[in-house]
DNA sequence: CTAGGAATTTTTGTATACAAAAATCAACTA
DNA sequence: TAGTTGATTTTTGTATACAAAAATTCCTAG
């Protein structure tokens, strides 16, 4: 599943997955301008592999790039977000109705290893990897529907939505909440019930709207008039 | 609609597009490679713009690129296109059954313009436009459901799955029937059946992916020891 | 004639150099 | 002071040059 120090890859895909990483970390956020200097800089490497890596990851729906203006890692308005978990909720659901009747003992454990991650990372309020954790848990039950193409669109939508989701962490009960979801819905994949196992999918996601939106109002109440400030990316 | 002639946008920008283009209207079929120098040559520029093309059109999905070994148009096999097929009923269903109640007049006659055209390139044989006239066509049925982003995947789609469609509209009787579903569809839309619409949308892209299982059948009979040609992409 | 393997050619990957656009800053004017 | 203009700096866009990998050719041995 992991494509580390797996072959010596090209510059390009090095940098890609080092850029794409340190968004969905949350380590670079949501607006933050992405210098190419800077980052070849960082990297050890010309502009030229950082210039298609950022074409890739625009493409990917994590960086935008205006013309002549340069990159900034994409930024989404609470409209886009929930039409995305919409999307999400339509395509999981689909896929792990699928699923259900085909995971194997070996599914379930793997699925069950990651929440077991999963846990230890929350205890530790490792932040910055739960938005990866919760894409891999959420991959790992669909894996058995067998449907490569799907599984790597829902990827990507985990990608553009988790670090919204993961900014709730800290601040809410959300987490425990989260967890509990987790379970459960490996539980109901263990008794093979598959319609409410995407019944309560389609709820779990939803209940990240939800929150998201709670939390934007809050946001929005805190600050009236909201001032852009002007994340930066050193090199 | 279009962004011919809008501003002179980047090269990269310009090359995205013709490329893409090329690809869609099946000038460059399936799996053929795509040589960075030949085609910088042919689009009068150097490589650098090409190659940040090609790695945008990697992450959509319409080109193929592999280490040390350059680009190729990409390939989906049977399955892999069914499954974007049912991803796209999946989408387009719920993104109609919203769209038809907003849907006002001016959308209606727009979905209709494109109808006509439509039935002119039919007419005229011009299967090259087909794929992006039915794109576009579809896309003018959702656009009322104001869903950006959900609307962009769908085109996404469109661009990797109508190839595939159009490959058979030369052959089969296929042509006439899509656009006879295509009329009905509109119809269902004008008298604002959000609900049969949806269903009768469902029917449309499943025929689509009927059709094309025949047709691949029928190529297995024709080929039994398939026999890889290897199209090229000339300077 | 085929198999294998060096030499050659082609093609891709990356760095550097330079041009063009945008951003920043400074001086100047009203 | 606020705003405008023009020089300066920064940043992006593209071409060229060169290195590395792959494909091809051609030669030789069996």
């Amino acid at each position: 599943m992991n494509d580390l120090n797996d072959t010596p890859q090209s510059l390009t895909a090095l940098a890609t997955d080092a850029i794409r990483q340190r968004i969905l970390t949350g380590e670079w956020t949501d607006g933050g301008q992405l210098r190419q200097d800077a980052l070849a800089r960082q990297l050890g490497m010309s502009r030229v592999p950082i210039r298609e890596a950022l074409r890739q990851l625009e493409a990917e729906g994590l960086v935008t790039i205006v013309e002549n203006r340069g990159a900034v890692v994409s930024q989404l308005s609470l409209p886009e977000i929930v039409e995305l978990l919409r999307v999400r909720v339509l395509l999981e659901c689909d896929v792990l109705l699928e699923a259900v009747p085909r995971q194997t003992a070996a599914d379930i454990a793997a699925a069950e290893a990651l929440l077991i991650d999963f846990e230890q990372a929350l205890q530790q309020r490792d932040i910055a990897s739960w938005g990866v954790l919760n894409a891999r848990f959420h991959l790992a039950l669909y894996r058995a529907a067998e449907r490569p193409q799907t599984l790597a669109l829902i990827e990507q939508l985990h990608n553009r939505t988790d670090r919204y989701t993961r900014m709730q962490i800290l601040l809410t009960d959300f987490s425990e909440r989260a967890h509990d979801e987790h379970c459960r819905l490996l539980t109901l994949c263990k008794t093979k019930d598959a319609i409410g196992a995407a019944a309560f999918l389609r709820q779990h996601i939803l209940h990240a709207e939800e929150a998201l939106e709670a939390w934007y109002c809050q946001q929005a109440r805190a600050l009236p008039a909201k001032r852009g400030r002007k994340p930066r990316t050193p090199g």
